[in-house]
RNA sequence: GGUCCGUUCGUCUAGGGGUUAGGACGCUAGGUUUUCAUCCUAGUAACAGGGGUUCGAAUCCCCUACGGACUACCA
């Protein structure tokens, strides 16, 4: 069998989505786990839509996700240049193979024409289709004399090249996550191939490169379906083999109906693409799984499981990226579309973040605490990131879980205050005050163990005494172990906060 | 409208003729934590509908419904 050799071919457009990502996943997966290839091909026969930026926003998410290409847009290979743009000139040519086999023919007709001709059958309520039935009155090759045709050439009036379509044929294909899938090709209208502009339509540029670049497997979205037929048949026009064929569900909104499409991120509250994207003619920014501090080992695992599944009774659901090409196979592939789901994905993000060390961690949040004109020991901040962690999903967290590890409330909450500040908390807090005073050692455990004898020697409920003593130190009632949280900040510091608390709030 | 594809808990899914239809997210409850969160345990909840085939269908076939994609000189 011949070398797996996979692509994933985007276009330029803007940025890439995340149902984009995970098909260049799927791929790359695929390859992987069959010690192929994976391309990287950039589908840039549309000027018009070119979007600046775009191409490096593709290459940048990859490296981002940790998913590299072999062969692409800066790293050369035997079959290359990976840009269509690039390759503009080679595609005439089997344009022409394809009108001297009688696979394909010139065509006249002017947009306008074409547009009139759409207009008039949907007032009919009938749908306009280029092909057989009509192809004959139409203004081309097969239904003009060659003079006239010759003329027109000469003339250098503007032309398409279109497929024939065959007629009458039933075609049978192979969609490996599908399965056998018929079609009348009468139903099929007389594609564009090549453009009056000189540059071909992605249907041939597609088919074409795939063929040159020695393509294995096809992996794409199931919005190419429709188009399998014409590219099958284009294959066999040119007499080359078809590579195989894989249709991914779509991916779908969250919420309501229809595909996950680039505007509902924002509006949903959750990121659609990996990376973030400002607009390069409006100016919007998008937001983005990098910087909204995703890690990408939570964004591939969860994408990874929108549409696959191990299978086999397989109860796994956390994996590395080399699991995940260990176990991957296109037979597991569901075929219906997947809503997308923002809460599992923070569930992926808690777990992976959990897997990161305490420097390193402590290390990013370093740069959130300069920011507020904190300055903190590298071993501090460890420490505290040690005992708040497993509560954050994200290193944003951090600030909210322990800034009163590093400066004292300002404001008490108001509902905690009233429940746990009654008549004489301020005397009971004073009693405490003194008892730290006089605590030399100022270790968690020390400190736990002189509080809680003082309270039981005192006969009063620990409740009276930790609340109001948590409210002190923290402001809410939240957080870790209350004393190691005393220990830390220091013996100054949780005075001046009794002081403080019994000041506000008495 | 036409063509094609799809449909198991709210969501992602396992399961491919005989299962108490399994797991995960979410949600709810309990436990731990004298707080909150995490964590642990338990619970909640599904085969779109109708016909076949079969001793027996979630599983195979047909129809219907619903959903989706496509229907450009865009990819």
């Amino acid at each position: 069998m011949s070398k797996v050799r996979v692509r994933f071919a985007p276009s330029p457009t803007g940025p890439l989505h995340i149902g984009g990502v995970r098909t260049a996943l799927f791929n790359y997966l695929f390859a992987k786990k069959n010690e192929g290839d994976f391309i990287v091909r950039i589908e840039d026969t549309d000027q018009t839509r070119y979007v600046k930026g775009a191409e490096d926003y593709i290459v940048e998410t990859l490296n981002w996700c940790n998913i590299p290409f072999d062969e692409g847009p800066g790293k050369p290979g035997d079959v290359g240049p990976y840009r269509q743009s690039e390759r503009k000139d080679l595609y005439a040519k089997y344009a022409d193979k394809l009108l001297e086999s009688g696979n394909a023919y010139y065509a006249f007709d002017t947009a306008e024409e074409l547009t009139t001709h759409r207009k008039n059958h949907e007032a009919k309520g009938k749908t306009f289709i280029y092909n057989w039935h009509n192809r004959l009155k139409l203004s081309n090759s097969l239904a003009l004399s060659k003079e006239e045709v010759q003329k027109k050439l000469a003339d250098k009036e503007p032309y398409v090249i279109r497929f024939k379509s065959p007629e009458n044929e039933a075609l049978k294909m192979y969609d490996e996550i599908r399965g056998e899938i018929d079609i009348d090709t009468n139903i099929l209208d007389d594609k564009v191939l090549f453009k009056s502009d000189g540059m071909p339509t992605y249907h041939l540029a597609n088919i074409v490169d795939d063929h040159l670049m020695k393509i294995s497997h096809v992996i794409r979205g199931e919005e190419w379906l429709p188009s399998m037929p014409l590219h099958v048949l284009l294959y066999k026009a040119f007499g080359w083999e078809t590579p195989k064929f894989a249709h991914l569900p779509l991916i779908l909104k969250p919420t309501g109906k229809g595909k996950l499409s680039k505007r509902d991120g924002d509006k949903m509250g959750f990121p659609v693409f990996p990376l973030e994207w400002k607009d390069p003619n409006s100016g919007d920014i998008a937001s983005g799984y990098r910087e909204e501090g995703y890690l990408p080992e939570a964004v591939m695992n969860m994408l990874a499981f929108l549409g696959w599944n191990e299978g086999e009774g397989s109860e796994k659901e956390i994996y590395s990226l080399d699991e995940l090409i260990e176990a991957f196979s296109l037979e597991h592939v569901s075929k219906g579309g997947a809503k997308f789901d923002p809460e599992k994905t923070k569930w992926f993000q808690h777990h992976y973040l959990q897997t990161r060390s305490d420097f390193e961690l402590a290390s990013q949040y370093q740069l959130i605490l300069k920011e507020k004109g904190i300055e903190a020991s590298s071993h501090y901040v460890e420490e505290v990131i040690k005992t708040i962690k497993e509560r954050a999903t994200f290193v944003n967290d951090f600030w909210e879980l322990s800034s009163f590890y590093f400066v004292k409330p300002t404001t008490f909450d108001e509902k905690a205050a009233k429940k746990a500040w009654k008549e004489g908390t301020s005397e009971i807090m004073e009693n405490i005050k003194v008892l730290l005073e006089g605590t030399e050692d100022f270790s968690q455990e020390t400190l736990q163990e002189n509080i809680k004898k003082w309270i039981t020697d005192q006969e009063i409920g620990f409740g009276k005494v930790m609340q109001p003593l948590r409210l002190t130190m923290v402001g809410e009632m939240k957080g870790p172990d209350l004393f190691h949280i005393i220990s830390s900040i220091g013996k100054k510091e949780a005075i001046k906060r009794i002081d403080f608390a019994i000041e506000t709030l008495s």
